[in-house]
DNA sequence: CCGTCCAGGTTGACGTTGTCAACCCAGGCA
DNA sequence: TGCCTGGGTTGACAACGTCAACCTGGACGG
């Protein structure tokens, strides 16, 4: 193995996938990367460690989707939908990474902190721009990308424990919910506009 | 101790409220109910089964709590707003308690299914009432319900990850963000009336 | 060329945890 | 009286995160 750190990474990652943070063992881990039970130590400072650099390559990967979604289209409005929709199907599709991400960080990583500052960033660009396009009321665009992630996240985590679509039923779609807001939202921008 | 089972809930909701759900353990449960390590299998199939029935719990209190928003206030309107903003409270001071109650449950409990079930029908029939009231626009309630829940959640879920207040200076409270959306929900309202 | 150093790997151990198995015992009841 | 059973006990087990000790091969200064 030319790079054993990566090789460690990309073992949790998988476990992560397969059965969830609980099931991400620092032996697991080990011994898929062909190694013994402890070597991730020399590697990383603890399991809490190791995790935090997957979610700082996932959140880099995000951040990437992010600007793909920009270039591949035209206007800032069709850019922040797809984006946002983007988000939603990769949250639903890997739940775990998700949770890792967006949950709370029992540990201080710069490059966990870094990445996630850059996506911020990268996001609430977006936003502003789709403000000047008209898609969005006027206001700090920060806040307004706080409320869109907001919900974006509540959603995604909602769907996924199963109490969007639960017996009360009012079976909402996270996509929907994130549409119905920039429904609103694109009214509000046209009446002040 | 004339009822254990209920003695081991109580402990189970104090450790979680000082340490976090890792800091429940079913050793520390019994020690604290006063009883051997492994009496909670007498009363649940296991941790999980445990944790579940702290949930149902939460979830009837906070149920509860809805029920006294709404007849506290007057309106339908200033009902929602109170008790979204409850809600918030309540998922910033308890964040273990919030986590375990709405996020993802690994064991199949029908107290905890019923006990959702009539804290969601309380929560639609109030954003229903808020419909007629003109302060929400038209459209399913149930929808609009989850999008509310769905912010709400969102917000509370970053805001405790730290992932809100971060670097990228839009500091924006979880209260403030469940305002906006009833401002934007509002003016929908109103245009629509 | 040789000694030293050290990044990166190993094995082994320890304490804690969830869980299972076996035992125990008071009290209702045929 | 004898028996079942709910609720309690102790003891064990494997798995886990983590620490400590040891090993090794190659870079590197002398």
């Amino acid at each position: 193995m030319t790079n054993t750190r990566e090789a460690l990474v990309e073992a949790a990652a998988r476990l992560l996938d397969e059965g969830g943070v609980e099931a991400v063992t620092l032996r697991e881990v080990g011994r898929l990367a062909g190694v013994s039970h402890n070597a991730p130590y020399k590697h990383f400072a603890g399991k809490q460690a190791l995790l935090a650099a997957v979610a700082a390559r996932e959140l880099r990967g995000l951040r990437a989707a992010l600007r793909e979604s920009i270039r591949r289209t035209r206007t800032p409005q069709t850019a922040l939908r797809a984006a946002l929709h983007d988000y939603l199907d990769w949250a639903l599709r890997y739940p775990a990474r998700f949770k890792l991400v967006f949950g709370p960080w029992t540990i201080e990583s710069q490059e966990l902190a870094d990445a996630a500052t850059v996506a911020q960033t990268t996001f609430v660009d977006l936003v502003a721009r789709a403000q000047d396009g008209g898609a969005l009321p006027p206001g700090d665009p920060a806040r307004q990308a706080a409320l869109l992630r907001a919900l974006a996240h509540g959603a995604a985590d909602l769907a996924f424990a199963g109490h969007l679509t639960g017996a009360g039923k009012g079976g909402a779609e996270p996509g929907e919910l994130v549409d119905d807001l920039l429904g609103f939202l694109r009214d509000a921008a046209a009446a002040a506009g």
